[in-house]
RNA sequence: GGGCGAUUAGCUCAGUUGGUAGAGCAAUCCAUUUACACUGGAAAGGUCACAGGUUCGAGUCCUGUAUCGCCCACCA
């Protein structure tokens, strides 16, 4: 081939992704199709069909897995809108409050050594607002360049001005119905980052413990066990089983006694949450300091009495305890066991320690005065689309969360399907064990609670909270002295709102009444309970609808070897350098092949490389029918060149073969796309082109291309040309950018492949 | 303690309602400028974790076992 060829010049060299990608992103953008509003005709006519991107945190930086969840959702989107859907794929970013926080707080100790209170609310918020714009910036560049067709005027902050408002008039509407309650139990004190976290936000770690089985004093006859002695200061009771007959005599029976310097009051109950096999079968009970001593103790009515503050001290006991450290005061109770001669045993076992997912500190179970969501409580629920809760219907939260999802044994009815199905059973299992929600945080990045107190907030949980005047509402009240609550809603709470606060609500706007439900929620199995699960509860709640018709769970990206990506271990792949190296089109395509969902996928570098030979495979087979298509092939440059005649139908017998295959193939691809199946449709689509196409019926036609037979040239022509204009609007989902490159460039820029039909038979 | 998943070629994984085991990568041999070396062709490679069962027939269905991984609970 030279300089007189007859096809564009750029099918002369290999294809290049790196001067491709961002014009062609560029020319996508401008066309407006992105936004459903400015779609072609067939589309805007067609049925909506959205996805609400799931917003990444703005703690940094974009890795494999969101590139994974990027590249599926772009499939389902380019696939519906060639369908002729009117799509919506919405993006915007997560403040994700606690992470995003102790990441800026960390950063500011290392660099100036100074700590969140030393700069001040204001101040320290200013920081991280910069911080989270950076991250912002950065991850809006990674979405760019990894193709995806997402609608960039409607993105949206999980802080910003419309999201606060309808954070504000969440908790304002679910107040008033009487599911937000304040109140004081016993919650997750993280003392590290000095705030409660919700139950979620818990990562049990596997630790090396003792276990001490004494008396509390010689004139208490039961002996209990303990991993943490320092606690029995607060001990209010001993609890054992009803139906044990060791202990039947003294149930009912109450000690006074001094413990490590303590007076302490024990009664002995009977309860059948005490597991007679375990240890001596009785345990101390302490509800300030366990939750589920917490539990028991309202059930028994017993006294609370704290005996650990914020900072995990000790607030009571003799002189070598009362202000220690729990670990210190752990050894001096012990101590004092000893020298009393009380400590009957001393073990070690293994024991599974709650710490904070974020700090990564040992929690410090504390009774605290705090904002929760009651999930157990009767409502009247005010309206209602969800299949089996009508309008004015009385309800649970739990319950709109049971009757929302689909599950063939206990809920036929369910509207929302998840897939891959057996995530359903996760999902109910999840929710049957549920506990109120504690929603109040004491950090300050985040949406500042809308309740505003006339006096002196209490402070002290034994203070009763009528003290203070309360005002619940979406603005300031007016008049003097009202002071805001300084707590922060978990960022689950914003989150929760997604679905719909990016579509407009609390107003009624044409974006919610055409796009919500929402389609399909796209997202990572590992956030089924922190989000899946509160997007469901809050939009039946607030909505009255269900949040997305589908949920499509995608697994974890690990390293080639199957570990997970991670700093400490350095394996970690970016995307960023795979696109520079490899392309998009070639980072996505390997991120789809080998995975289905629900499963953890394996990456290497190798995969992606493979995937780039593909996308230049597709540019080579191009060149080569363009010229054959031009008269080069045969070497008979000054013939009529043959354009594509989608009508024609003169074909000899090779080709109708050819056809049925192909049209077998759309067909199959097509049943896949249906249920979600992209890492078959991709791998079919490569194997096609590859090992059908390019090895065996470009081989084959050469002869026929070279031979004499113009008709016979002609009708193979015919057959390639629509071979290739199949197969690049089958692969455009997959890859956007080189299948978009060679359309442009036979269309002569006439129509873009974006909104081009999906193949049909 | 409860639940879920995986186990198929050296590696990564497909395998639709049961009907002669499939692909990519790697390795082997051949081809040397071919639309494409980001290449083509050929051959090789498997007791489908194990043990039973159902069946004319099981990678696929049933029961059990083992190993690995994950999730939930948190027994003090």
């Amino acid at each position: 081939m030279n300089e007189k060829s007859l096809i564009p010049e750029k099918f002369l060299k290999p294809y290049n992704p790196g001067s491709t990608e961002s014009r062609i992103y560029e020319m996508w953008e401008k066309s407006g199709y992105f936004n459903p509003d400015k779609l072609p005709l067939r589309q805007q006519k067609g049925e909506p069909f959205s996805i609400v991107l799931p917003p990444p945190n703005v703690t940094g930086t974009l890795h494999m897995g969101h590139a994974a969840m990027l590249a599926i959702e772009d499939i389902m989107i380019r696939y519906k809108r060639m369908q002729g859907f009117k799509t919506l794929w919405l993006p915007g970013t997560d403040h994700a409050a606690i992470a995003t926080q102790s990441k800026v707080e960390k950063e500011i100790e290392k660099k100036e050594g100074k700590r969140r209170h030393d700069l001040g609310r204001e101040e320290f918020l200013k920081r991280v607002d910069t911080f989270a714009q950076e991250s912002h910036d950065t991850i809006v560049n990674q979405v760019r360049k990894m193709g995806a067709s997402i609608d960039w005027s409607r993105e949206a902050f999980t802080l910003d001005e419309k999201r606060s408002l309808a954070v504000r008039t969440a908790f304002k509407t679910m107040h008033d119905l009487g599911l937000i309650y304040r109140g004081s139990k016993v919650i997750n004190w993280d003392p590290k980052g000095q705030t409660t976290i919700s139950d979620d936000e818990i990562v049990y770690e596997t630790r090396k413990a003792k276990l001490y089985t004494f008396k509390y004093s010689k004139d208490i006859p039961i002996t209990i066990s303990t991993t943490r002695p320092e606690t029995k200061l607060g001990d209010t009771a001993i609890a054992v089983h009803p139906d044990d007959v060791r202990y039947q005599q003294y149930i009912g029976k109450e000690y006074d006694v001094v413990f490590a310097g303590e007076s302490i009051h024990i009664r002995v109950i009977a309860d059948t949450a005490v597991e007679p096999e375990f240890g001596t079968g009785a345990l101390g009970v302490t509800p300030a300091h366990s939750a589920i001593d917490w539990d028991m103790a309202q059930r028994h009515d017993l006294p609370l009495k704290q005996v650990i503050d914020e900072f995990t001290k000790m607030t009571a006991g003799n002189e070598s305890i009362k202000g220690k450290k729990v670990g210190e005061a752990r050894t001096a109770v012990v101590e004092w066991l000893k020298s009393e001669g009380l400590l009957e045993k001393e073990e070690d076992i293994e024991q599974n320690v709650a710490t904070a997912e974020r700090t990564g500190a040992v929690i410090e179970p504390l009774p605290k005065l705090q904002w929760f969501i009651a999930v157990n409580k009767k409502f009247t629920l005010p309206y209602s689309n969800i299949r089996g809760l009508p309008s004015g219907s009385e309800t649970t939260l739990k319950e709109i969360m049971l009757k929302a999802v689909k599950s063939e044994e206990t809920n036929p009815d369910g509207s929302i399907e998840i897939i891959p199905e057996r995530f359903e059973r996760v999902y109910f299992n999840w929710i049957n064990n549920l506990r109120d929600w504690c929603i109040s945080r004491q950090i300050w990045y985040g949406h500042r609670i809308p309740v505003w107190y006339k006096k002196e907030k209490t402070v002290n949980s034994k203070q009763k909270t009528e003290e203070a005047e309360i005002y619940v509402g979406t603005e300031a009240p007016t008049g003097e002295g009202w002071e805001q609550d300084s707590d922060t809603l978990d960022t689950w709470f914003s989150s929760g709102l997604w679905t719909f606060s990016t579509l407009g609500w609390p107003e009624k706007t044409i974006d919610l009444k055409t796009f919500h439900p929402t389609s399909v929620l796209e997202t990572g199995y590992d956030i089924i309970f922190f989000w899946v699960a509160r997007m469901i509860l809050m939009t039946g709640c607030l909505v009255g609808e269900v949040p997305f018709k589908t949920v499509y769970l995608h697994g974890l990206v690990r390293d080639g070897k199957g570990k997970k990506m991670s700093k400490s271990l350095g394996n970690i792949i970016d995307p960023l350098d795979m696109i520079e190296k490899y392309g998009a089109d070639a980072t996505r395509l390997s991120l789809i092949i080998g995975t289905g969902p629900g499963n953890d996928s394996k990456l290497s570098e190798d995969k992606v490389k493979g995937y780039k030979n593909f996308g230049n495979k597709i540019w080579n087979i191009t060149r080569f029918i363009l010229s054959s298509a031009a008269g080069e092939r045969y070497g008979l440059t000054s013939v009529e060149k043959i354009a594509y005649d989608p009508q024609f139908k003169d074909w000899t017998s090779a080709e109708s073969t050819y056809l049925k295959q192909l049209n077998d193939l759309i067909t199959e691809i097509t049943k896949e796309m249906e249920e979600y199946k992209f890492y078959l449709v991709g791998e079919k689509l490569y194997q096609y082109v590859w090992a059908e196409l390019a090895d065996k019926i470009l081989e084959e036609s050469k002869p026929i291309l070279n031979g004499d037979d113009a008709e016979a040239r002609t009708a193979r022509v015919q057959f390639l040309l629509h071979a290739l204009n199949t197969v690049l609007r089958a692969l455009h989902p997959f890859m956007p950018y080189v299948t978009e490159e060679i359309w442009q460039e036979m269309n002569t820029g006439k129509s873009m492949l974006i909104v081009e039909e999906w193949p049909k038979n």
